[in-house]
DNA sequence: TGCATAATTGAGTATGCACTCGGTAATAGA
DNA sequence: TCTATTACCGAGTGCATACTCAATTATGCA
């Protein structure tokens, strides 16, 4: 290997790229702007990125993986259920209101008609052990008996999105919102 | 006014951008497609719409009008706030499973950076029964009093298009996911 | 130190697409 | 029936932009 890729150049036009597509979203954020504010020349973006839809599939991954590791540092394995949710909460909620950019692109890419499947099914692999813990609580029976086991995952996010939207548009409010937010979940899927 | 515009036309366009931009995303759905598919030729697709923003910004008003006009018809005004919020939950979700097409149309125009703060207005206001019968059932102190008003409507669309979502990738358990999906929102907000 | 290999550069290219415009056809009103 | 007005048409235009490529530079290895 003669002249190696550097890692701090690709990171760079994955940051500038997150930037552009908060701002402006992904259609509208040309390659010769990202490899501008990265500090590249165009053409070597495209030695790190074949296409443009690559970019985009690997900075979907690269989000993901990060959410996953802020959920899933220090999860407390030895405490009980609710802690464990919390926990996973509460990482959740806060990662999203520190990460806006990020997550406003997460949402466009969600959406989006390039991300291939295979990228999906790598963006939800980091989340495996969230899933089994799920699992466990089901066969322990800490949960509603009509409650599907999909269910609880899907409404833990989309419970936790709201939660982020609201605060973002009432910072004051964080702590009640995170708290309810959480409450509320909580006593949906319980007994 | 010599030559009326045409409803039907207009409608037409609307109609074929819903379909080409559920395939294809926002920006990749070319308008001499849209047109061709409408039927019309590219040029009368601007007589009807300035801009292709315009197109967007006006499909989404119509679309969130829709599904405003299917949640609150034949809303049960007599009776209690569980059989209304039901009647909301029911609407949302089968309005959801039978237009997948505006439906994912949606969650790309939501996210998308060409909606004006005047569509955005123009997309919520006709909820505003809605919004109001939450505010009733908070001072008739139904639900628990540490969930703020803003959480429950929030999370009331989150669930629902959680519940969707499970709904169409697994038709067979359409009912108990409704069911179950709604009894966890409302054990959520209840005391 | 020198060589082979690969990264880097940025001007250039080809393509796709939103929008225009001059000509034509339809319709409301007189 | 005549006229003014406007919808309708679609080939054409100009611009934006994803991607290429030949020349140059940096790096690992012998």
């Amino acid at each position: 290997m003669a002249r190696p890729k550097s890692e701090d150049k690709r990171n760079a036009i994955l940051d500038a790229a997150t930037r552009l597509f908060a701002e402006r979203g992904l259609t509208a954020a040309p390659t010769s702007e990202i490899s501008k504010q990265a500090g590249v020349a165009e053409g070597t973006l495209f030695t790190y990125f074949k296409t443009k839809d690559d970019l985009i599939n690997a900075l979907y991954r690269e989000i993901k993986l990060e959410l996953a590791d802020t959920m899933m540092s220090d999860f407390p394995r030895k405490k009980n259920i609710r802690a464990k949710l919390r926990h996973v909460w509460d990482r959740y909620v806060n990662w999203g209101i520190a990460n806006s950019r990020q997550r406003k692109v997460l949402a466009q890419l969600t959406v989006s008609e390039v991300l291939t499947k295979v990228s999906r099914d790598a963006g939800s692999a980091p989340f495996v052990e969230f899933q089994i813990m799920i699992r466990d609580a089901i066969e322990q029976r800490v949960f509603r008996n009509d409650v599907p086991v999909e269910l609880i995952s899907k409404s833990l996010s989309a419970l936790v999105e709201a939660t982020i939207d609201l605060t973002v548009s009432n910072r004051s409010k964080a702590k009640q919102y995170r708290d309810s937010g959480f409450q509320m979940f909580w006593a949906g899927i319980t007994k």
